[in-house]
DNA sequence: TATTGTTATACTCTATAACTATA
DNA sequence: TATAGTTATAGAGTATAACAATA
């Protein structure tokens, strides 16, 4: 019973707890503040930041689904509240027909400026104040290779359509 | 434009957007693997993990659900599931009537060790390939204060009962 | 009176599959 | 035929408030 066949390494074992943990905390900790401060989900903040830090604030459906682990059916979801909202814009894509082209309004970037510092106050608190600034910096050279470790594996959000009826 | 009342340290901007994304993607990836092998979900499968990790098997209920940041009613609901399929099981608190503890079963057991394999190996695979040892070991010794720092400061979610040592 | 846990409810979110249109 | 996005649908999960029982 404690002696399984599968040896797990035990300081990853409690790498993984302790990020899995903090991370959850964290993101309630945020849920709660976007919401009370901004009538925003965590979800949407990250569609209107991702669209804000982009060059051109815009980006394509797909990606941006992709972006942040969505399904496409769920990002129009998320979209159409954003746009009810008048906070994104969605357009045809000018050089392909088919794509959507989402962009985040004046409206928006408004909304993302004003919830920022308190996000940031509650990100910094929260997540930062046990932590040097170095440490800052370990944690995100720690962190980035892992990111581009799994986004380089295709969990995407279009390759399930492809895996489905391809019989062919 | 640029110059923003909020001045953020961009490092710090840096680790949190990478953990979010990080613990995004991993949180995904489990969800799919503990659904696909063992029809649990994340929450299930740490309600599950908590109490076999328990020298007892056991935990209040609302210990339980602080632990995994819940609500108590969605722990109740989560617990129901679980006690429906023989996962765990409930039972009045021997020291307070009012209190209920929740037990993990045989069955629980031997289904979180059956799913335990796979899951690593995705939490490896995804997490760990292109950190070694020692990252890791860094990682924790980064996140441990944090969790601990998190923990201290009151939990949302259980505001409903937060007369610590407050007020009074 | 305060706390524990459950229930009832209402709501949000997400994924799947079918559908339209473009490539 | 394959891809981009939407829609319809259906299910799961969550929190809130009211409630019963115990401290």
């Amino acid at each position: 019973m404690s002696d399984p066949p599968h040896s797990v390494d035990p300081v990853q074992l409690g790498a993984y707890f302790a990020l899995v943990e903090v991370s959850s905390l964290l993101r309630h900790a945020i849920e709660q503040q976007l919401h009370d401060d901004a009538g925003l989900t965590f979800v949407r903040f990250q569609i209107l930041r991702r669209l804000q830090l982009s060059t051109t604030g815009s980006h394509r459906m797909t990606d941006l689904a992709d972006a942040i682990v969505f399904s496409r059916s769920g990002l129009t979801y998320q979209a159409g509240l954003l746009e009810k909202d008048g906070l994104v814009v969605r357009a045809r894509s000018a050089d392909d027909e088919r794509g959507v082209t989402i962009s985040i309004t004046d409206a928006g970037r408004a909304l993302v400026e004003a919830v920022l510092p308190g996000h940031e106050e509650v990100v910094t608190g929260m997540l930062f104040e046990p932590l040097s600034r170095e440490d800052a910096r370990t944690l995100t050279d720690l962190l980035e290779p892992v990111r581009e470790h799994m986004r380089a594996a295709p969990p995407r959000s279009a390759s399930s359509r492809r895996r489905k009826g391809t019989s062919t």
